[in-house]
DNA sequence: CGAGTCTTTGACTTTGGTCAATTTGTGTGG
DNA sequence: CCACACAAATTGACCAAAGTCAAAGACTCG
């Protein structure tokens, strides 16, 4: 750790230290004397435009970073050619846990807009996290909920009708955004349609028409990237896999 | 990776797998003092009858578990009410990760057949690892394995092709028991039909549909539940997207 | 050997993928 | 500010793939 001024640090947690004491140290309820450990291994934010890549297939572990403006995706190429899309990642969620069993990353994470994230140098967080227990309890309870992610979209994946998988695909973003203390209600798309449809393993008409679908029912009311829950019960019904047919006979 | 003077759970886990361990699964080639630590956290080990249950969706975390004897599949039942097959565990394969992100376990893990496995205090573990950094990263690198499992669980989900995701489904099976040592061209497959359909969000009848379908193209030969892997190289080739006639042309 | 489950196979139907055309939206330069 | 060009999204028509229902065959375990 080369010596950084102690005023740059300073600003980084001004800057970035709330957002990533939110994620790390708040819920442990970490002591103030402790969060310094912690503030101190937020080294800087980085700026990225649209389409940039914060990490690539391949790039050693050597940080992990928490969105702080703008949304990623995180993909992986498939021998195949064609990119699956891992994951996205909304401002103040965590991102660079792929590379934990390899100490390489398995992906990329790509910005989907002008975005900035805070950036922790891993091997730091380590050491910190052995010399506190409650940080390192934190720590795998935040890696945790990123496995608790992917289990998430394993079951969006395993609903069968493509408008169920959409549907839990929006019910999820609502649910992550009310977790975010973000908008719930009205939700901005920041991914693509193409997106979503690698995401969801469907073809992007599919998507389309899906989305269309659940207009015509009066669930949601998409205009382009923006999109307002109406019946957000209904949502959650159709996304837990409930009878499609309650909501479409309802809705028409 | 780094062998030498690791911690070595892998080395527990393939022990444990072996049958070679007898009450404690130790790792080999840690020196004595952080021994002592390891050794204290493994309890003991577990008989389960087929169809029993090592543990229930919210249970709180308290082991975490190596497969010794016998398979088994964790499972988490949707609101659906039909059951959503997160992953199999062979002998040797951890299990019990799931429950990381908020202390209680997501789902259930249920033995597909008469099964052992070794219990691992998960405080304990905790301890011993805030003390003995190399335990930590191991222990770090095992969870991380548990990620990229999920991560070809999804990739495996992602391919549009029924037969494509059971090949990859195949595929994923042998090089896990070529990683763990066990038979790689002869495979057992300790799930039913049934289990397999809802791991890979297809119907039953798919699967047995795909499967014949790969035997017909002499990739592989299937006698119940017994597999035999006829053409590594087009079943690789089959899971990673290739152009499925590519191989349905040359078996013909 | 028999009862049960598990698996395969068949016939039919529905869903969603593909190809193609149109509309909407976005950003840029005149 | 408008017009233009390009990308993104929607919509339609068609078809292949997979789901469903149903029945027969194979395997397992008492």
């Amino acid at each position: 750790m080369d010596r950084s001024n102690v005023i740059d640090l300073d600003g980084v947690r001004r800057r970035c230290g709330q957002l990533t004491a939110r994620q790390l140290c708040l819920p442990a309820g970490i002591d103030p004397l402790e969060r310094e450990h912690v503030d101190a291994i937020v080294r800087r934010r980085r700026a990225l435009p649209a389409g940039a890549r914060l990490y690539h297939e391949g790039d050693p572990l050597a940080h992990v970073y928490v969105a702080h403006r703008g949304a990623f995706k995180t993909v992986a190429l498939a021998e195949n050619g064609d990119e699956a899309i891992l994951a996205f990642h909304l401002p103040g969620e965590l991102i660079g846990l792929d590379a934990l069993g390899a100490d390489a990353h398995r992906g990329s994470a790509v910005a989907l807009e002008d975005a900035e994230v805070c950036e922790l140098r891993f091997d730091e967080l380590l050491t910190a996290a052995a010399r506190l227990p409650r940080l390192q309890q934190q720590l795998l309870r935040v890696i945790g909920q990123g496995v608790e992610r992917d289990h998430r979209h394993v079951g969006m994946l395993l609903r069968r009708q493509a408008h169920e998988r959409v549907a839990a695909f929006l019910h999820d973003l609502g649910e992550r955004h009310r977790r975010l203390g973000l908008e719930t209600r009205e939700l901005r798309l920041p991914m693509s349609r193409e997106d979503i449809a690698g995401f969801l393993g469907l073809a992007l008409e599919t998507v389309s028409r899906s989305l269309t679908r659940l207009q015509e029912d009066g669930i949601v009311a998409v205009r382009g990237r923006r999109l307002e829950v109406l019946a957000p019960a209904r949502l959650a019904a159709l996304a837990a896999g409930a009878e499609a047919a309650a909501g479409a006979r309802a809705g028409r």
